[in-house]
DNA sequence: ACTTAGCACTCAGCCGATAAAAGTGCTAAT
DNA sequence: ATTAGCACTTTTATCGGCTGAGTGCTAAGT
């Protein structure tokens, strides 16, 4: 590496580690260079006539931009994994029972937890996922809960009331309709293959239009956006916020908007995408690194971590890519040793 | 109502207006009072002498302590409801189909926004309720989803993998056994009774023990608390945060704390229950309002609304009350006019 | 051709002093 | 009892001065 990237990285770092512009002479002081400070100023002026650092005035020290940070995490970044993380997503993938919603929300939780960030979890695109089953349980004299299941095991559900009492033999019937003709159905297809319905029901059970309302109302919000965030506190404990709640404001705005979320986790070629200070979409000082976690027999997602621009990409680089390495590894082995082990006859289970 | 306390009602008013200390001058400007500031100055002392207001400084303007809130909110508090919460909510409750649950959720949106500040919503304590029903889903080559509905049409569930292939006709005989056992089983009593019912379901399908697993956690998974935040961020426009971060970072650990908000929630006799800064349990500036709701067919639950003592308690309190009873009568009514409306008869629907 | 010592310069941050504003409490007169 | 008047207190804002951390530039050294 040579001397002006040297000195970047160091800058990043130590910005990074402070949140305080970074002088010439501390960079010599802490870190115990062996050029002067002079040397050292103009290779920072060099950085930052090409614009990979910046002064907040013109005697400050300096700052990293987002040219600056964009080079650092793509050629200077190094990998930094301890063994606390592994030791802690060991233990999540040790428990016997776990379906993978589980292990990466616990997964999250640590993420969040080791990086001070917030780490959001983007589920699969609902619009992709099919309904297996349906189910209208009675729970009362006049009330009952209809469950509906998709393919990856996602459960959405909605409780009704109804005017009157209905046979249970109607229920039974109506349910084996609905089954018969929807299990498959892709979630974008529902409502009007629902709608095509309509008519059989109605002749067929009591109450049938609340019914109908109430499936329709559950298959719109199935649409609604899978998403989860965690840690969203630890926000709170980064210093560029505790003198300005304007950007705190706007960064937790940002994380309350599903659709805005959606967008700027979901885009990104590669498996690994980071995205940071991207000065369009009013996210100049946020940082984003997101990842697609696949996992056999569920369609892909994301888990992204978000912050201020000034976060620790080295490990929060390192911690995602690490945990999504094994969760997806864990769960392939996990299929591979079922495959194996299950013989090829086919018995059950599969169309009901 | 006497001078003492109109006065001390004009500095409540005015210091939750604005935030800031209230002097007597102000309050002759801002209320016209025909009094001297003088008299103002003298009355304040009393009022102060009594513990209802307190100075910041020698010299500075009054500002309520808790006793002063407590005591406008017992005596001093007038009703103020406008129409257009009246209108937002009958537009919720206009909706065809809503679960008690949904219209709970979308009002405490509508309190949230209207009020600005924190709504939580405390779920009946899920210990008195009781399990309806139960089902497995398969729901693809090797994984299934168990679903388990309560008596008020709580959803849980969790997806599982198994080794190997099952055969459909265990499954189905498996899910007869378990609701035939639990249904009816309160939830706090569910895990003795799956222990007892192990050694069953161990004979009758392969990858009980997975099973059996997937189950005791979801069962745990019940006790948590269903508790709902809504409007969180709009703490961060209260300006008593905008300086002190601090004071946001304990309160929002607060609020991510399910234990110690329902501590908080839950306690109270009557219908409302107001706190306000109570010193020991570190929540000097918070103050809460919280309001059972009971409606037909649930258990209670409560609705709470969280935010800085300085809080528009006549607007808070008389929304809040406003949204209970109207929620409560609205699901009394329809309740009754299903009761009125149903033959006695009884056929089906109860007993499945 | 780099490096670096040295120097002049800049600017945020921290006093300290001063002035204004908003308040209070007290007293004496109404 | 009320209030006008006044002395006093405290916060807040402003201004100049000073300091410290930083820069850029130049000229000398390697």
């Amino acid at each position: 590496m040579n001397r002006r990237d040297q000195i970047l990285k160091l800058v990043v770092d130590h910005f990074i580690k402070t949140a305080q512009p970074v002088g010439s002479q501390t960079l010599i002081d802490e870190y115990h260079l062996d050029f002067s400070s002079a040397t050292i100023r103009s290779e920072m002026n060099a950085l930052e006539a090409d614009g990979f650092i910046e002064k907040t005035h013109t005697s400050s020290g300096r700052v990293p931009s987002s040219k600056g940070y964009r080079y650092y995490v793509d050629n200077l970044r190094e990998k930094s994994i301890d063994e606390e993380i592994k030791h802690r997503i060991q233990t999540v993938l040790d428990q016997k029972v776990q379906s993978s919603e589980a292990v990466i929300r616990e997964s999250c939780e640590i993420l969040s937890h080791m990086t001070n960030l917030v780490s959001v979890v983007l589920g699969p695109n609902a619009n992709e996922e099919k309904l297996v089953n349906l189910q209208i349980i009675p729970i009362g004299e006049r009330s009952a809960t209809a469950v509906f299941v998709t393919d990856t095991g996602y459960v959405e559900n909605k409780t009704f009331n109804i005017a009157e009492k209905i046979k249970i033999d109607d229920v039974q019937s109506c349910v084996k309709l609905l089954n018969d003709r929807l299990s498959g159905t892709p979630i974008s297809e529902l409502v009007p293959k629902m709608q095509a319905i309509k008519p059989l029901i109605s002749d067929l059970i009591v109450g049938h239009d609340i019914l109908y309302q109430a499936m329709l109302e559950t298959f719109l919000r199935f649409a609604s956006d899978r998403l989860s965030l965690y840690g969203r506190d630890k926000l709170l404990d980064q210093p560029e916020y505790s003198h300005d709640i304007n950007k705190l404001k706007k960064i937790m705005q940002m994380l309350s908007s599903p659709e805005l979320i959606r967008d700027i986790t979901e885009q990104g070629e590669g498996e690994l995408t980071i995205r940071i200070g991207e000065s369009d979409n009013d996210l100049e000082d946020v940082a984003i690194v997101s990842a697609k976690v696949k996992v056999p027999g569920q369609k892909e997602g994301n888990i992204a971590i978000v912050g201020p621009r000034r976060m620790d990409y080295e490990k929060v680089i390192s911690y995602l890519e690490y945990v999504v390495d094994t969760i997806e590894k864990h769960f392939e082995d996990r299929d591979d040793l079922v495959k194996k082990s299950t013989k090829e006859d086919d018995n059950g289970w599969k169309k009901n």
